[in-house]
DNA sequence: ATACGATCTACAGCGACTGTAGGTTCAAGA
DNA sequence: TCTTGAACCTACAGTCGCTGTAGATCGTAT
């Protein structure tokens, strides 16, 4: 059976050296085999474990949702409503994240090819930012809680 | 002329005030005046600033990004170039965010409405994630540095 | 005058990494 | 077999953009 260093898992999965540490250090896979000298050697299972979480950072999830999701997996069936729920709240998450994007997209191409970069003087870029009266209250929903922060 | 408290200055921008102090102790917005008593007053200026601030955070520039920014706005003219840079970099990870979210959102569509949540038993959702071979490779790039990191 | 919400400072904590220092191990070529 | 040099190890500090807490003070409406 195939065996894997860390590097390769990395190589693999996309996912960096450091960040396969640190999903250990979280308990998010689990603590692989050891050389007798102590590096890391992962097998065919680790390599899925790895992917799937990278597959789900990817989706949005973080990792106490990943977490969860794990453990609703290794539970012993039950309800997956929990799962669902996870799901239905990261699909939301990423609608309104699109459609933020969608809109300032829009305004970020303005930006770009407002005029040609060299051209002194008048900088579209810097006034079409500063001028925010074009866009307040047109994304976003001032006068409640802003929802800047992630997931 | 009007003032405002941080209060008010929260509510208009849709910023928390935590936020806002957090901004200032940064650089990112003047030190207001203060009443007698220490509470910071602020004018219209200091709202369109912050209100600024709160546009170009949406449009997902870094603070460091938007320091740069008011310094360029700031400074006498100059050469626009360096902002033309900034805000074309913003488009290209708006657009690589944006492809992502919409394959993302495929697949968070499939799991969501997999099956009735409350049905126990087999769940499509842990299911789907699992089952990352549908598309391990397919978005995000594997084999490359992963570029899941913000910014 | 009193009450009560808004504000103040200072600082610790969070999520998800990323980077550094300083040392050890492994695999391939000479 | 020996030697090199990349890959690996641990431990811990730092990053970014906030967020939360404690405990005190302020300001305004009644």
């Amino acid at each position: 059976m195939k065996e894997y260093s860390i590097g390769q898992m990395s190589r693999r999965t996309g996912v960096k050296v450091t960040t396969i540490r640190y999903y250990e250090s979280r308990g998010l896979i689990p603590a692989p085999a050891r050389t007798t000298g102590g590096q890391r050697r992962y097998d065919e299972a680790a390599l899925e474990r790895l992917a799937f979480l990278r597959h789900a950072r990817e989706l949005g999830f973080s990792l106490g949702d990943i977490a969860d999701l794990i453990a609703l997996a290794e539970a012993p069936s039950k309800d997956c409503a929990p799962a669902h729920e996870i799901a239905r709240k990261q699909l939301a998450a990423v609608d309104r994240r699109m459609t933020i994007l969608a809109q300032l997209r829009e305004e970020l191409v303005r930006m770009a090819d407002a005029d040609d970069p060299g051209h002194a003087g008048k900088c579209r870029v810097i006034e079409v930012l500063g001028d925010h009266r074009l866009c307040i209250g047109a994304h976003g929903r001032p006068d409640r809680s802003a929802d800047l922060s992630g997931s």
